[in-house]
DNA sequence: CGTAGACTTGACGCCTCTCAACGTTAGTGG
DNA sequence: CCACTAACGTTGAGAGGCGTCAAGTCTACG
């Protein structure tokens, strides 16, 4: 497991995270505004909905998820946060945070101060750049998300899932074979706008049809037939383009 | 009904678009960029996905839907833009636009060259900080977006949506109590993640309940109990806030 | 005036949710 | 180290909301 440095510049997520396209200069700059305090524990806040929005964050290590409260305090998850992934973004428009985050195992966060990074952007165009490229990515996210909620079956939807955390993680050089679903059964119901039953028995026809296994206890999963996998997601073009999937040479 | 001008300094729409916030001055630099031209007819393209991407664009008049394809050729609608809303920078960090814009009805827009708006929100904090602002929104309500197809049934949903257009156009200075629906009902099914068959079911039973009525044909609708409508759509907080419906002075 | 597309209404079936019981894991304190 | 317990996960049975299919009605446009 590779060991993330505290400075950017020599952080071995650098090529994922905010600093992408930064000059070597840039990035010193950026390094002395980010604010890197003690680790997260498994169920602590990084911030709650209607906190002033002050900063920023980058993972550095770990998962955390973000999730908003619907009318009756239940909560809807939003999303899945791994490590170079920027949480607090959505918020910029506001005084608040508009959602929650909250730490699915131990975990390390860079903090960057809204005021600082404001300030910073106007000083250094790559930054701005970056900041609104991963903005505009997290809206097409988003917007995968609602084809998925809105068109895909419950295999689909766990499917799609599955291969979207197996590329996150190969990105990050770890595994796409096997890896550990750092949330609970039910976190993963909620995201997916399923039934936590619903979940439990899609995974054990997988297991059945053996496309996935899992190691031990049910948190640690092992692809076994990508392929087969990625026909049951029946992805978009735009989720094969995500995932690297997408051949870009025809036209 | 407002005409809008062809200059942003002396345009109706501009308290609600991209010029928020910014100065005389330097809405008179954004007016250079802007291009405005033809009205776009009814079914007519603004752009098609995989389109190189050039150009964001802001409604002035009329309604687009923005939408992406699903594996099978289907068209999954991602949005609908009235006046005032900006379409497009959700393609910011790629080489071509990741939806089709379509007019449901004449529509004329604002074109602003990404190249030109790039350059200006380097000369502009203010312009940048709103573009940004305009990113953080839209996510948030993509966010909405998700929980509404995730957790909300059919009732909740097509009352949701009617009482976020109702919304819209009371903002833009139209009546939040009659309008016109531009879209089809199967564009609103696609939508909402529903069968056309539903929502048309849905409406008949708001109209027997007199929530709502339709005037002379199916596509102007009279919401005549607007109190109403919002408790069955079991709006959350972050829903209630965007409508203007939340109380701020509690804690 | 005729036709195509949009909208409505009804009948039926299926996917997924709900409820309930049971098995398993992890964390706690003796 | 083990017993205990609460949270988590799995499995089954039953029900209901919504999708699908099909037919009929209405509207718009040539």
């Amino acid at each position: 497991m590779a060991l993330q440095s505290t400075a950017c510049k020599t952080c071995s997520l650098n090529p994922l995270c905010l600093p992408v396209s930064l000059s070597f200069a840039d990035i010193e700059k950026l390094d002395e505004i980010i604010k890197r305090g003690r680790p997260i524990q498994k169920g602590e806040h990084l911030f709650h909905q209607g906190d002033a929005f002050t900063s920023v964050y980058a993972v550095r290590t770990g998962t955390l998820k973000t999730y908003t409260l619907t009318k009756d305090g239940e909560e809807q998850i939003t999303g899945f946060h791994l490590a170079s992934e920027m949480i607090g973004l959505s918020s910029y428009d506001v005084a608040t945070y508009q959602a929650s985050a909250k730490a699915l195992e131990t975990t390390n966060v860079c903090e960057i101060p809204v005021a600082l990074l404001d300030e910073l952007s106007n000083q250094l165009p790559d930054l701005r750049r970056q900041i609104m490229r991963i903005m505009g990515r997290e809206i097409r996210e988003d917007q995968q998300m609602m084809m998925l909620l809105s068109k895909k079956s419950a295999e689909e939807r766990v499917a799609s899932f599955l291969l979207s955390l197996a590329h996150r993680f190969k990105r990050r050089g770890y595994s796409e074979r096997m890896f550990r679903l750092t949330m609970s059964r039910s976190d993963m119901a909620n995201f997916l706008g399923l039934a936590v039953e619903t979940v439990s028995r899609v995974f054990t026809r997988f297991q059945h049809q053996e496309l996935i296994s899992f190691g031990g206890n049910a948190k640690e999963i092992h692809v076994l037939q990508h392929g087969e996998l990625c026909n049951i997601a029946s992805l978009s073009d735009a989720e094969r383009l995500e995932l690297g999937l997408l051949d870009l040479t025809n036209s």
